[in-house]
DNA sequence: CTTCAAAATATTGTATGCAATAGCCCAACG
DNA sequence: CGTTGGGCTATTGCATACAATATTTTGAAG
């Protein structure tokens, strides 16, 4: 066996950190207190470090150096750009995904997304969000390249605050429910072209949505 | 003034390791003793594991858990996944940047050739490779999207190696010259498709060059 | 000679102390 | 009233000690 019967104080405060940052609990900018955190999860100065180093690199906190570690701050333009890079990198992924795709794995894809679908009509946007997620990195996976899974890993935490925030509005989560089902119908009929398209268009509705909601921020 | 007169050791010590594994020093699978290294350059665990653990994540070097840093060894699908991956991010910037090019960004780029054709004729490849890679870092910058900037900065060092690895071949450093010209040829004509169609050609190039000296090596 | 378990060893995770450095505050001065 | 500079404080970099865990080696039993 290889996998920790007992995460490390590292990844455990990365985890909650990053939970108390995507669910929304920690706004943008808030400043994170090494001193009141480690006291709160009573643990010390090293994994503490160590994970919120890990957290800047996926830019998920900015470090102003000698001034302390923040909850990043995404400008209007830094969210669109973003989601220009991210619809690059997933039509990449479906291009490649979709000539590896055995029948077995479009099965998965169903059950990836009737599963969202039920979280969603029963209002569980937290399992809706997963199951979203799930279905993007099936994806990546599929396309074997490993570069690229590993890039858009890095970039999967600040895409998961921009799904949390589109999310919100339960008008959109549906609509993106039913062009990620025609993504699927497109993967179905191995049509590269389409299924590329729509994925750019879904990427596309979900920048959308993402800005929607910076009207009135500014940030950095 | 922000730039620290004095470099941190986590930052010598970085600036080292890379240098002895691009320059090939330090050959694919090497072993690095933590011993060894920190007695050698007299400092303590603490920045040498930082320095690791900063270029594990940039994937110059790979962790064996309770084994100990190697040198972080290509297969040969990697070496292909890996440029695969670069054509679509330097297409995606070539198509972002063209149209913010003015003509001193222009002759900016024709400085940054001529130096590195200079630099080749004299056999300088190590002031060639440089150049190449600030040739390709200021069309990334130019394309003035934050996230691909900083994914492109992070498969930096990879490339570096594959650079290095490409241009023992002098003749194919010069073929590469000249690909880099009619690229350069195309953003003076602001021919977007064009540009990008020639750097992907130029990519393609890199990738089966470095493919070539993988003939005989079977990584991980 | 093979197998298995326990001891020896190496790596990793964590805590903590100390020195160096940068930012901040405020008072003294022009 | 603005500016300057010095002391205070917080952050950071580094070293080191110790505990926990995994790997490797050793050695004895079968």
């Amino acid at each position: 066996m290889n996998a920790p019967r007992h995460l490390t104080l590292r990844e455990r405060i990365y985890e909650e950190i990053v939970r108390m940052i995507v669910s929304g609990e920690l706004p943008s900018g808030t400043p994170l207190d090494e001193k009141a955190l480690t006291e709160k999860l009573q643990v010390s100065r090293t994994p503490f470090r160590e994970a919120l180093g890990t957290l800047a690199k996926e830019g998920l906190i900015e470090i102003k150096p000698y001034r302390g570690f923040y909850v990043r701050s995404f400008s209007r333009k830094e969210v669109e750009d973003l989601y220009e890079l991210r619809k690059t990198l997933e039509c990449f992924a479906v291009q490649l995904a979709v000539p590896n795709m055995s029948d077995r794995h479009i099965a998965a894809f169903e059950r990836i997304l009737d599963d969202a679908v039920t979280a969603l009509q029963s209002g569980d946007l937290a399992t809706y969000g997963a199951r979203d997620r799930v279905f993007h990195e099936t994806i990546a996976e599929l396309s074997g390249n490993a570069a690229l899974i590993e890039t858009l890993n890095r970039l999967a935490l600040q895409i998961q605050i921009g799904r949390t925030i589109a999310n919100e509005s339960k008008d959109f989560a549906q609509r993106a429910a039913q062009e990620r089902d025609d993504i699927l119908a497109a993967f179905r009929a191995r049509d590269i072209a389409r299924a590329s398209a729509l994925m750019a268009a879904h990427i596309a509705d979900v920048q959308g949505a993402v800005l929607e909601r910076f009207r009135n921020e500014e940030a950095k």
